[in-house]
DNA sequence: GTGGAATGTGATATACTTGTAAGAGCAAAG
DNA sequence: CTTTGCTCTTACAAGTATATCACATTCCAC
């Protein structure tokens, strides 16, 4: 969450249902539809780049090699072409994956993910305090209250991070769920209330304070 | 998995793209990008050495013989010559072994646990403690818990070893699957449920304790 | 190649999570 | 202090992930 990413490919359709379904994920996402248009926007410092071979202009491998003089982050190919060779090529160019299409969303964000999860990893981050005695720890998808261990369902879990990395700020349900939830939810956005009483009675098990405050008529916001 | 390598290498791309592989990996690493650099960052004593024969300032062979003056560790030459005779004075030089660029990962990586394991073996067992009263020897890969051997498969005993060393932490199937098999795997991370089964069969024929937890939604742990 | 072990796959059962509905409880506005 | 509308609580239904099992496939040693 809170990341930004760079998305590089000359078909419309797919940038366009990618970047709307990994922006509903709560990644912030940057466009480019040719070689030229994506080391412009390479400028703005993406966390993490998708990187489609055949752009027109340029093409993806020879953007690659100007990136790495520009800037160091993940960078992920995507590609049809499912040859082994080419897979090492675009490795040795300086690739840290390679995605073939037709890929499952669920796939790539599990990449995405895990690449970034490294990347801060190697820069160090842990554990974060989000409030008073509670602590999260991103990659282990972890949240503590003091000592103890709050068990967490993914969802509880997903609602805990967004709010927690937003500290005041009011969402209303709809908001909330949309991040938490994927693309594909089924149910609608009552949820998030029943969600919210789950996790406060998790809490309340461990100690009186409360994380989540209610705003009569908007929402939901997480009490610095 | 937890071993320190060196990687030396003049090409930028290489360097960038098999540290970051082989970090995902597991493995902690060191890079140099020169004759002069190396011999530097030897002295941080890795566990292996992957080395191009064709460097600046000082060339592979010359770096070879100096540091065998300094470490006894495996050292792998890294190199696009294909002739026979440079394969032989690489070996003769005191490389372990000789790779061929342009190489797969997989086999690479192979390669780097082969020579490793064979010199954790010849420096004599240890044993670690990964949990109450379950032992690992990573040279033997044999897991005991208390005086009963775990007999368990190649692949299972890499989850053991993969999780217990990162006790705590929770890993989704897909990347204990990256770690676990080839980059270039051929299942899918469902797998991982069905080994993870098989392991939990195991032990239980010996103890009640349960060393791998599940985390709905999210993946497994190991028991701290 | 052949045979046996290891790993992967698919179907089904089970466990757990999330969504839904209905009524009780509360805060705000008159 | 009563009405109105939103939120909380409770119980349950629906949905989804995991465990288990049997079998298929792949791998490896011979």
């Amino acid at each position: 969450m809170g990341y930004k990413l760079l998305l590089a490919d000359d078909d419309r359709d797919l940038v366009k249902m990618l970047s709307g379904y990994l922006e509903l994920k709560g990644y912030e996402m940057i466009t480019a539809r040719d070689g030229l248009e994506t080391l412009k926007k390479v400028e703005e410092n993406p966390d993490l780049i998708l990187l489609d071979i055949n752009m027109p202009f340029m093409d993806g491998m020879e953007v690659m090699r100007r990136i790495r003089e520009q800037i160091s982050c993940p960078v992920l190919f995507l590609t049809a072409r499912a040859e082994e060779e080419d897979r090492v090529n675009g490795l040795l160019a300086g690739g840290d994956d390679y995605i073939l299409k037709p890929f499952s969303l669920r796939e790539l964000e599990a990449r995405i993910k895990a690449h970034l999860i490294r990347e801060e990893r190697s820069r160090g981050r842990k554990m974060v305090r989000a409030a008073d005695e509670l602590y999260l720890d991103y990659s282990a998808r972890e949240v503590r209250i003091g000592e103890h261990v709050l068990e967490l369902t993914r969802t509880e879990y997903e609602i805990v991070e967004f709010l927690s990395r937003h500290p005041g700020q009011v969402f209303d349900r709809e908001r909330i769920y949309e991040r938490v939830s994927g693309y594909d939810a089924r149910g609608d956005s009552r949820s998030v209330t029943e969600l919210i009483r789950r996790i406060r009675k998790k809490t309340e098990e461990i100690t009186d304070t409360e994380y989540i405050e209610t705003v009569w008529g908007m929402g939901y916001r997480w009490k610095k």
